[in-house]
RNA sequence: GGCGACGUGGCCAAGUGGUAAGGCAAGGCUCUGCAAAAGCCUGAUCACCAGUUCGAAUCUGGUCGUCGCCUCCA
């Protein structure tokens, strides 16, 4: 079965038919990093690593890419939102920017997401920003205005293609000073004059200035993935003017079709209102991680259709938790099975049920990246193992194997909700409070005299390399 | 005003023409020294109305309602 999209350029669900035979170039649009991650972007950028994780299953060579945008978004007041942000913190511009990279990066790899083959800063492609613009400046897609640039609409006809507007159904632009110097109110820019309290600005061949922010996206993945490429993704809620002014910059510089597959990711609200800060339910993924640990997160994400919104609240949460419990619990029992288990094939038969769980899964990813149906198979599945491991048969190391690699090729490789094993096999904290347990129960033995058990704590300790040395104000232990 | 989603059992959520997956919660039961885990059983005709069709949650039209976007946002 092959693998079929819901291309939002369209309105329809199409095969996936790459560029290039076997090979998926992949564009996503990252975030402005002028504060830390919240549980929006988690929803979003968990979308994407799980639809890259699974084309790499099938066998795609995958090119990921994924911009920092580290200049340019503006204000309603005109002010630029990282250079409000350095202003509060009295920071340089770039250190915050590079705070927040960190914090962005530190925060994906929390939650299991895969970083992008390459992560570009706008602020790194000027040049290249510099090239495409006077490309559509000499192919009179854009004009100068005042040490700005604009991108004249009027030129493209298909503008609105994506988001199926027509542009004199809009509303005109409120900022009066910035209408003025535009041909058409819904004309963007793509260079802005900075003014004099601008910090972040660069010479450039219309006077010192800083770009448009949809400026970037085309730039960059023209640099790294050539004028048309596979996949492009984002949040439905920058379909218009962001992803629509994409496009017209790209087509219109390189000729060419820009993004053949688009797919666009349904917001996130909390307690069914809209993220913000004024309401005070702003919610970051260091936050978020505080409660629940990060597979919970990421099955909570996915157990939504991707292009659907997602309400975020403490009950969807716990009921989330104990589902994924669930799932967990089953892998983490059969891990423990096979530390024991003889090896040899017996109860080989359950791999008939890994195949069809394998089929189930596929079919479910193949179908527009169903992941609510993925997981409601591996459920179902899960049930079966929990009542095969139960059953008091005799399991080999083999079948146990099976069974694991099962879980791991589809919810771990995957989907990226398996417990982790680290986390079961113990920890260095957890071990010294083991140890110390132990040492505790040898000495009430001690004390009744109970030297026939006392003994054998410390043989069987010493045995697995931990040992004891009793001295007049207690026991100490060290590793041998 | 324009664009776009959506309304499925108490809650969350798949399903886009052939008589409703899955999870959570609830109740009953099995297992069980206790606790936990696990398993079994129990529930919806799909916002409303009118059409198309042999047949619709699924297509068409309309009504009501919720949400997002049109200004920075993933």
């Amino acid at each position: 079965m092959a693998l079929r999209i819901f291309n939002v350029l369209g309105r329809e669900k199409q095969d996936f038919v790459p560029l290039v035979k076997g090979q998926a170039s992949m564009y996503v649009c990252g975030p402005t990093v002028y504060d830390y991650s919240h549980i929006g972007h988690a929803k979003n950028y968990i979308a994407f690593d799980v639809i890259a994780r699974y084309l790499r299953s099938t066998g795609l060579d995958v090119l990921y890419v994924q911009n920092i945008t580290d200049v340019g978004h503006l204000l309603d007041s005109g002010e630029d939102r990282i250079l409000r942000k350095a202003a509060q913190a009295q920071a340089k511009p770039m250190q915050i920017v590079e705070t927040y990279t960190r914090a962005y990066f530190e925060a994906m790899d929390k939650l299991g997401v895969q970083r992008p083959d390459i992560s570009p800063r706008a602020s790194g492609h000027i040049p290249e920003m510099f090239k495409m613009i006077e490309t559509l400046l000499e192919k009179e897609n854009a004009y100068v205005a005042n040490g700005s640039v604009y991108f004249d609409v009027s030129t493209d006809p298909n503008y609105g293609k994506l988001s199926n507007r027509r542009l004199q159904e809009q509303e005109a632009g409120t900022r009066e000073a910035v209408r003025g110097e535009k041909r058409n109110p819904e004309d963007f820019a793509l260079w802005k004059r900075a003014e004099p309290e601008h910090i972040l600005r660069w010479d450039s061949p219309w006077g010192e200035g800083f770009p448009g922010w949809h400026i970037e996206c085309s730039a960059m993945s023209l640099k790294y993935l050539g004028p048309s490429f596979d996949i492009h993704g984002g949040g439905i809620d920058n379909i218009f003017p962001h992803n629509e002014s994409e496009i017209a910059q790209s087509e219109c510089a390189n000729d060419a079709e820009f993004a053949r597959y688009w797919i666009l990711v349904g917001s996130l609200t909390v307690d069914g209102i809209k993220m913000s800060k004024s309401l005070g339910n702003f919610i970051t993924i260091e936050d978020a991680l505080k409660q629940f640990p990060a597979p919970v997160i990421r099955y909570f994400m996915q157990s939504v259709h991707y292009s659907n919104p997602v309400d975020y609240s403490d009950e969807a949460m716990h009921g989330t938790a104990r589902g994924w419990e669930r799932l967990a619990n089953a892998v983490r029992l059969a891990r423990q099975m096979r530390q024991n288990a003889a090896t040899g094939d017996d109860g080989g038969t359950f791999v008939e049920r890994l195949n069809s769980l394998h089929a189930d899964f596929s079919a479910a990813m193949d179908d527009d990246f169903n992941t609510p149906q993925a997981i409601a198979g591996l459920q179902e599945f899960t049930r079966d193992v929990n009542s095969f491991l139960n059953s008091g048969t005799t399991i080999g190391r083999n079948t146990l194997d099976s069974i694991l690699d099962t879980y791991e090729t589809t919810a771990g490789s995957v989907l990226g909700i398996l417990p982790s094993a680290e986390a079961d096999s113990g920890s260095v904290q957890r071990e010294t409070s083991l140890i110390q347990m132990l040492i505790d129960l040898r000495m009430q033995a001690r004390k009744s005299k109970n030297w026939a058990e006392s003994d054998r704590i410390r043989d069987e300790l010493a045995a697995i390399g931990v040992i004891l040395e009793d001295r007049a104000d207690g026991t100490v232990w060290k590793m041998g």
